[in-house]
DNA sequence: CTCTTCGTTCAACGGTCGTTGATTGAACAA
DNA sequence: TTGTTCAATCAACGACCGTTGAACGAAGAG
């Protein structure tokens, strides 16, 4: 049975009672962790090579292997504990103010399970349904706080404008995104996206 | 020498000369080039085989390396010929509808030698570096046409939102804006890329 | 018809990948 | 000390990749 031999690091808790041999496992585990996260982050899921992760944990493929199950199995753990924004709520302003907040926070330091998803969105399939599931949600939550008859349409595009900014700033780097200080770029971001939660005024007869 | 028999379909001329045999010949590398661009689209460069694209065009993978010299350079090929869209110019409405109507246009149907490139522009070095300087000629010129103080970070905002709008609803297809009218995502978008165009009024005092 | 050209197939190469099972050696238990 | 546990290494497997060069066979040239 190829079953890893316990459940990968259960998030960050001090180990209850001290044993050498464990402890020093968990160092391990978590330094393949980390190699997996930055590879996974900077070339994505297809260009990642066990291999490669294990080189950068100064550790044999193997171990990765046994520690982790599969390379699908690591990918997930990577991006696994991405939790979603909290939804937005109030007045069309206040809407506005607590996704941009939101997307100052991802600007400043997107956290790597999103940068992996996003990395690899593209080319991995199980990547794409994962951040497919987490857009839906959010975009639910978005439109149900929009008040306007396109409330879907509205909150879509708002995510598409957040993936696209992401993605450019931290992924892409395109140039003048990924160097700008993020509250300017708000500042500027501000009234587009107010258009956006904002209903449309009824043209002037 | 592994040098491609000939340079590779010469974009789309009348064969001067009839001649049975090259005219197959042409068919034929047509049919790898459209198998290769489908696949390329669909699944990315990496996910990509030089064996898929010659079974999807009947073909042995032989064929393909003979016609085309190398996986890379099947690529290129196939993203070749993605022209920019005319620089903007105007008053600021001016500008918004004339990104407007080119965002409609690929909203419609979008080139596929860009959407090859957007699937591969997160993993693949040389799409990613193909995409940055088609988005960095096409912000020079955006820029220019905004009179605003930070003309380039506006610039460079709206072509993000092209690109989150379009890889949304063309490659990630998450919901709604894969199905939805393009009028009526441009009518929805309008406002907001118009607050990006337009310099920003000075408070009153 | 003979010879050449050339579109196409075929078999194989070297390499890398994810994955596996046996093995080693140090930390623990007795 | 002796025996057990277990983190970690090692060598190898089968599969698939891009790529190559020889070989085949039908279309053109003479």
């Amino acid at each position: 049975m190829p079953e890893p031999t316990a459940g990968p690091p259960p998030q960050s808790n001090p180990p209850p009672r001290s044993d050498a041999r464990a402890e020093q496992r968990r160092r391990t585990q978590a330094r393949i962790l980390a190699a997996a996260t930055e590879l996974f982050v900077a070339t994505g899921y297809e260009r990642t090579t066990i291999r490669a992760v294990a080189q950068a944990a100064g550790v044999d493929a193997g171990l990765v292997m046994h520690y982790f199950g599969s390379k699908q199995a690591l990918f997930e753990q990577v991006t696994r504990g991405g939790q979603l924004p909290p939804a937005p709520s109030g007045t069309p302003d206040q809407v506005t103010e607590q996704v941009l907040a939101q997307l100052a926070g991802s600007l400043e330091t997107e956290p790597v399970h999103s940068l992996a998803l996003l990395r690899s969105m593209l080319t991995n399939p199980e990547a794409a349904q994962a951040m497919g599931e987490g857009s839906l949600r959010y975009r639910n939550q978005l439109a149900e706080a929009i008040d306007a008859p396109d409330a879907d349409l509205r909150a879509a595009l708002i995510i598409a404008i957040i993936v696209g900014v992401v993605v450019d700033r931290h992924l892409l780097k395109f140039g003048i995104l990924d160097t700008t200080n993020p509250a300017k770029i708000i500042a500027v971001l501000r009234p587009a996206l107010l258009t956006l939660t904002t209903p449309p005024s009824p043209p002037p007869p």
